[in-house]
DNA sequence: CGTTTTGTTGATTTCTGTCAAGACACGTGG
DNA sequence: CCACGTGTCTTGACAGAAATCAACAAAACG
């Protein structure tokens, strides 16, 4: 269900990798045939727990990845410990397609996390058989860098209360119709996928509470009470 | 030459769309043989003078560019004005692969440029004649991809002074060897870019020259003095 | 050579980050 | 089921980096 829709539009919510869906089984899809999914003949399923790492930046790149249920977050780090996320990942999405020798971004677990793991070599041996298949990813790595130029202008250029207002709604697209949305990622993830501390992304929070543009529901689920108003604080997005 | 260089490494400097190099005739590459460069067969050549616009945000998207000589600025900008620059272009680069029915950024010239055009309907044609086209154009999108990562971190984590360092050396990547780099575009543009102000553009250079890591030269060009400390400055980059 | 644009520098403000403490939620074990 | 401890979230006070406002210098242009 949730990769239907995220098949349907361009994925602007997680300018992570190749994180817009494929057509293809995952959530109940019955009428796709397999050839329309060869990646899942092929892909081996793994499970993660909430907070375990899946790969990490600089790890040889054996393998690309599609979720099947859960959250992942991928991110990359300063010396420092200075740490950006790159996007958020769901049921559908997949990462790990950078032709590179290497993983250039680290995942891990946001909660439990189910996953179909295509070694690199057979997604190789499919491209080949498949040339079709270049295209759909070409189309889908095409709509994450849609989503990543987007998270540019987010980064450079908009106030923090802004980037909250953006990434709202943007989970909300994805999350469809209704309007109470799951935030299974924690303020100091949010933080460093906008580019700021959690102090900030709390107030932030308060603010657009005490200004009833959304309420916090138990379960730390948050309910959009005015889309209008938060898309204008967002400035489109 | 300058399509050489950027061919043969991942393009992190120009986080735009589609901003790798295929490999091409552009540049005097005479053992390359027409069919390994599809593109150039039909592709229209237009010419622009500088700050000249190419194409807006929002226009039909009935065309894709490959640059070939020239420098050319892709932005996007919020209601208010706020504008963020999302990749410079070079020869070499291609601009418009959206696989969407608008431009999803503007595209001007930064100086007098020559592009070439394919459109929309021809390059359809043409990857359904050529299915290996697709693979190639999969690749320069994932280096693209690649590169709007790196400037996603580039945005969310680094100082200015980091900022200017990392975009310093990223060009230096690009002008192959040498150690002076031209510096075509404005300062308002490299601030648009790097997500900060003019003037704060202006002071990082002013300390980067105090501190004799780089030195002004004339005609605008840029001399790196010290790469170590630029490298250390940027956090890897 | 004057005019206009672009770049530099300075003074000041503001937003967000930092440091710190308290509130709250959650899971564990008694 | 409740008490406790741990970690996350919120709030406050303060500091600092970069933005803003403003003036001047330098370069580009006709």
């Amino acid at each position: 269900m949730s990769a239907l829709t995220a098949a349907a539009q361009p994925n602007r919510f997680v300018p992570g990798y190749l994180a817009a869906s494929l057509p293809s089984s995952i959530g109940g899809m019955a009428k796709v045939q397999r050839s329309a999914d060869p990646l899942a003949a092929i892909a081996q399923v793994k499970v993660y727990d909430r907070e375990h790492a899946i790969f990490a930046e600089g790890e040889a790149a054996d393998a690309i990845f599609r979720v099947v249920d859960g959250v992942i977050r991928l991110y990359k780090l300063l010396p420092d410990g200075r740490r950006q996320i790159i996007g958020f990942l769901q049921a559908g999405d997949m990462m790990g397609l950078a032709f590179a020798e290497r993983y250039l971004y680290s995942a891990e677990a946001v909660t439990a996390t189910t996953v179909q793991r295509i070694s690199r070599a057979q997604l190789d041996d499919l491209l080949d058989a498949q040339p079709s298949l270049a295209r759909k990813l070409l189309s889908v790595t095409t709509s994450e860098l849609v989503a990543a130029q987007d998270q540019m202008l987010l980064l450079g250029r908009k106030t923090a209360l802004e980037k909250l207002a953006s990434f709202l709604l943007a989970l909300s697209r994805r999350t469809d119709g209704n309007r109470a949305i799951a935030l299974p990622m924690s303020r100091s993830d949010i933080a460093d996928y906008l580019g700021l501390t959690t102090e900030t992304v709390s107030r932030g929070f308060t603010k657009l509470k005490t200004n009833r543009l959304i309420r916090i529901l138990d379960g730390g689920k948050v309910e959009l009470l005015d889309r209008e108003a938060l898309a204008e604080l967002a400035e489109c997005a």
